[in-house]
DNA sequence: ATAGGGTTAG
């Protein structure tokens, strides 16, 4: 930050410019000729024109003309913020009006923080005071960087000035401390007023709405009926924004009509709010009679209409707005990027990206490319996600905490770990999401101890751990089988750390202890949780059951999770696993008909694998991929392979039971991790990995054979299931086979 | 000699 010692903005003055004398008749008009002629600029050349013009004369160093010159260079529609910047310091001694404009342009710019320093330079620099109109646009200065000591300071110079009758500050002054967060002022600097205008109110109610409490909104618009105050169209956006925050949809209706009933002037932003209402508060049709009823739209109105019926889940509806949208702009793209993305539909999210790369039309945004590389992360696409990386990087894009993160999930969940790191360790941004995303990363990929090392790096750096990175570090103990190591910074998480174990901790804690073994002691910590345990709890302990085949434990497991949560299907598909490998062979047919009566369908197994830019996927037993012939015609090549170097099917992973040999055999066959690695060594190349994305746990036979297809084909397998990563190379998996 | 406050999506 600058100091008030040195200047703050810094470029060179010019020493003593000659002051035109305005004495002759002569020069008085041409001088009142080029001030008049001032109002009538309309873009920015025609205004440097005349800049260069009043340089030359030298009526630009009188300070009324550069006063005219400099409020039409700052607040124009055409102007640039950063020509006016440097024509201020060009500015001799500007006179009051010009430093009030200079900070009434910063303040509502991008970055108000500059307004504050204009005005910290002007207390020092100018022979005059602040007036009744320098402290409107600091004080809104204030309210922009949302700076309590800041606006505390302006009031208290406000007081000293004797203004803290103005109106106009005043009303300033509720908005202020209403965007710092302090409510409670701004109620009191709006309970001073003796005569409050409509701005009072308004201000007073946009900021209850804002600071999160619609009902006081609602109580002070009453009030302000009451007391004979008429509310206007921008009264009536607050309004509507509390019956939005309150999901009030009945209320909103009444607020509609009462607008209509007022013949409260209906403005383009008054209607985009009483879209948003019927959007966000489930009414799309209200929503809809009222779009197509509007005559002026602009890039909210539609945006509003995509993001409702994309949110919704009518991607039909959001598409064909979207294409009667005349010249979509970036915001427009983005709902429907994120509403596919957030909706299990990353494929149908990376869609629309390309084809916003196509049209090029509008610019990809930072949404745009959270929303999508989040996508790529969901399908494990590591070619478009590469391909983002580059594409920020060719913009110039700089990586805040934000893109950080989504590259490193990205490339963690990709499976390209040490891109992953390289990103991190690049990062000039490393908050604690940055951290934690990492930390997830090395979990997933079995590298547990290096989780922990980072773990401990990240106190090196003074960066507190939150929930979220606790449960990245307690679920890399688990894929490791730190049992120790768990405890500990489960115990510590509360007592050193100050984060209160949650659902997830304690699910991960299950799952440390339950994994290792320690089936008595997962159940103790479920029994002596102080939270409700969790369905997923449960499924924890239901899993360890599975791999240390203990069925009683299992159906008091799965009996508790299914009281929860009826409808999981993976319970049922976890207990038939663990009936099948006891050989319980009649349970598991039991299972299977109460899940046919119930209604309750498995799954099915779904593996993708991305091939030049191009996700394929196969589901178990799929044969619609163009190269199905070939596929199986690979995997018997394969497997006959893999049975002369001693491979004996393990059909115990199989759900049903089926009494011939050569069925089961089959049935494992038609796995879909194993299409997906068929395809793979048909269509890569001999040096490239080969990257599987699977939507279920890898099956154990599957697992086998992957680790001997790593041997005999001499080719690397990365396989992400739903747990973690299996890096298959040389024989061996990364995961140890603890899983 | 010029002027000021409150408004909507991701």
């Amino acid at each position: 930050m600058a100091t008030l010692s040195s200047p703050l903005l810094s470029l060179p003055r010019s020493p003593n410019p000659p002051v035109p004398t305005v004495k002759n008749d002569h020069s008085f008009a041409r001088y009142q000729q080029t001030l008049s002629l001032i109002d009538q600029c309309t873009n920015l050349k025609h205004l440097k024109q005349f800049h260069a013009q009043m340089l030359r004369s030298g009526v630009f160093f009188h300070p009324y003309s550069a006063s005219k010159l400099f409020a039409m260079a700052s607040l124009s529609s055409f102007s640039s913020l950063d020509y006016a910047r440097k024509m201020f310091d060009y500015i001799p001694q500007p006179n009051l009006y010009t430093w009030n404009t200079c900070i009434r342009a910063f303040a509502s710019s991008p970055e108000p923080i500059h307004s504050l320093f204009i005005f910290i330079r002007m207390l020092y620099e100018s022979l005059d005071f602040p007036n009744k109109f320098t402290f409107p646009f600091v004080i809104k200065a204030a309210a922009g960087i949302s700076s309590l000591p800041v606006a505390q300071a302006i009031h208290g110079m406000v007081i000293k000035a004797s203004l803290s009758s103005d109106l106009f500050i005043l009303n300033s002054l509720i908005h202020c401390y209403a965007s710092c967060g302090d409510m409670d002022s701004a109620y009191l600097v709006f309970l001073k007023i003796d005569e409050k205008d409509v701005v009072s109110w308004n201000s007073m109610i946009t900021g209850f709405v804002q600071g999160g409490c619609p009902d006081k909104a609602l109580e002070l618009f009453q009030r302000m009926e009451a007391e004979n105050v008429s509310p206007n169209d921008v009264t009536m956006v607050g309004i509507l924004s509390a019956c939005t925050k309150k999901l009030d949809l009945e209320f909103g209706r009444w607020v509609c009509q009462y607008i209509k009933r007022n013949k409260i002037h209906l403005t383009l932003t008054l209607s985009n709010v009483m879209l948003d209402m019927y959007v966000k508060n489930g009414s799309m049709e209200d929503a809809r009679k009222l779009f197509d009823k509007m005559e002026d739209k602009d890039d909210f109105s539609w945006t509003t209409m995509i993001d409702g019926y994309a949110k919704g889940g009518d991607f039909d509806a959001a598409r064909s707005i979207f294409y009667a949208m005349p010249r979509p702009e970036i915001a427009a793209w983005n709902v429907l990027i994120s509403a596919y993305e957030q909706n299990g539909k990353p494929k149908e999210a990376l869609a629309i990206f390309h084809e916003l790369q196509l049209s090029k039309t509008a610019k990809p945004d930072e949404v745009t490319l959270l929303s999508t590389l989040s996508a790529c992360s969901q399908l494990g696409a590591i070619d478009i996600g590469g391909w983002i990386h580059v594409y920020i990087k060719k913009q110039g894009i700089k990586l805040n905490g934000h893109l950080t993160t989504a590259l490193i999930d990205m490339y963690s969940k990709c499976g390209d770990l040490e891109k992953a790191l390289d990103i991190f360790y690049s990062a000039e941004v490393r908050d604690v999401f940055v951290w934690s995303a990492m930390i997830a990363g090395l979990a997933m990929h079995g590298r547990g101890r290096a989780a922990i090392d980072l773990f401990v790096k990240m106190q090196g750096s003074k960066v507190m751990p939150n929930a979220v990175t606790f449960t990245n570090l307690l679920s890399a103990c688990s894929h490791t089988g730190l049992v120790d190591e768990g405890r500990t910074f489960f115990n510590q998480m509360e007592s050193v750390y100050g984060v209160v174990p949650g659902t997830k901790h304690y699910t991960c804690m299950v799952d440390i202890l339950g994994r290792a073994g320690h089936l008595e002691e997962a159940v103790e910590l479920i029994r002596k949780m102080p939270i409700v345990p969790s369905a997923s709890a449960w499924g924890a302990l239901l899993g360890a059951c599975r791999i240390h085949g203990n069925v009683e434990l299992a159906e008091i497991a799965c009996g508790n999770l299914l009281e929860i949560d009826p409808g999981n299907h993976g319970a049922y598909v976890l207990l038939s696993n663990i009936y099948a490998k006891t050989g319980k062979w009649d349970s598991v047919s039991g299972l299977r008909r109460h899940m046919k009566v119930s209604g309750i369908k498995k799954e099915p197994g779904c593996s993708s694998v991305e091939v030049d830019g191009i996700v394929h996927e196969f589901i178990v037993g799929d044969n619609s991929h163009p190269l199905s012939r070939e596929i199986y015609a690979k995997l018997d090549e394969i497997l006959a392979g893999l049975k002369s170097a001693g491979y004996v099917p393990n059909a115990s992973h199989l759900l049903q039971f089926v009494e011939e040999e050569d069925m089961k055999e089959k049935a494992l066959n038609l796995h879909s991790e194993k299409l997906a690695i068929a395809f793979g060594l048909i269509r890569l190349g001999p040096s490239q990995p080969i990257r599987i994305v699977k939507n279920l746990r890898v099956c154990g036979d599957c697992h086998s054979v992957a680790k001997l297809i790593s041997k005999l084909y001499d080719r690397d397998i990365i396989l992400r299931d739903r747990y973690r990563f299996h890096h298959f190379s040389g024989g061996i998996c990364s995961c140890k086979d603890y899983w």
